[in-house]
DNA sequence: CATTTTTTGTTTCCTTGTCAACAAAAATTA
DNA sequence: TAATTTTTGTTGACAAGGAAACAAAAAATG
């Protein structure tokens, strides 16, 4: 196995650990929402006024699903909708202050769940560097390869 | 954002635009095939007489899933199953000659994939050594974490 | 060896997402 | 400005996975 798939390999595993351990604390704390739902929450507590294109687009799902979402989120009490007055066709969310406090507990476990592995990056202060300045290195150039895809 | 916030930001990016990227490669060459049935007969690709638990536990899925999936595999004539004679409970896997076809096609897609992002390991040979460092300590640091939430 | 417990896989119901067709609104074009 | 094109969001049909109940087989227990 060359370097490159150790990497691909690595950050599988990586991932798939780091969803499995997420996954029962926000159960415990969030039982009512799905991770979907707490996800759509979280977006749209940080992007206050977006459409439901924006929000397909930045969380990579299809308008449809967006759009069905919003209507889960309302009914649920979590966020509402509006209608701009010079802009009668899109749709814009912001946060209720029952979906802010969804927002915030949210908050406080991905704290939390950082704080668990606050030590493998303070060991390794030095390392970090490096990883992130390959991470960067190698985000901007899937991004050229992006926009040559997008062009064809 | 501290080092740790940026680590998952950039990770986060990196999976997305990789998602992204290798899609429209798979769609296009084999398009019959959804990518969680392709993903499925590349893990009984490389790993036959697997059974539906350890598929499941293997794929991040329920057994549930797998006993579907499975026969959808079967009827698009990709594997065959099959019971060993001294365990009638257990239901094994492989592929059939159609099935390796899609395995090998999935295996050229691959590499090629990773042919296209070849220059950024060639160029960053140093970096990626600390990089493949850490994730592996990283790696092991969230075994420790499993392990001790498993006996909770 | 008989009984109980655990493991394994399947099925049904439910949720949630995609896809594609669509209507309404906005932007572009001529 | 009138006609056309594009953008935006919604809907219904369908696909696919999760949870839980279940039956069958194997393993553990006494």
């Amino acid at each position: 196995m060359n370097k490159q798939e150790q990497f691909q390999s690595e950050l599988n595993m990586l991932l798939d650990k780091m969803t499995l351990l997420s996954q029962d604390t926000f159960k415990a704390e969030l039982p009512d929402y799905k991770s979907s739902e707490v996800h759509t929450v979280e977006f749209i507590g940080k992007h206050a006024d977006s459409n439901v294109t924006t929000i397909a687009n930045s969380l990579y799902v299809t308008k449809g699903a967006v759009s069905k979402m919003s209507k889960r989120l309302i009914n649920k009490g979590l966020i509402e909708s509006y209608r701009d007055k010079d802009n009668q066709k899109e749709r814009y969310f912001h946060l209720t202050p029952k979906g802010q406090e969804v927002f915030d507990i949210h908050e406080r476990l991905t704290k939390q769940i950082m704080q668990r592995d606050e030590s493998v990056f303070k060991d390794n202060a030095d390392q970090i560097k490096v990883v992130l300045k390959f991470l960067k290195t190698y985000n901007i150039y899937l991004d050229k390869e992006l926009s040559e895809t997008k062009n064809k």
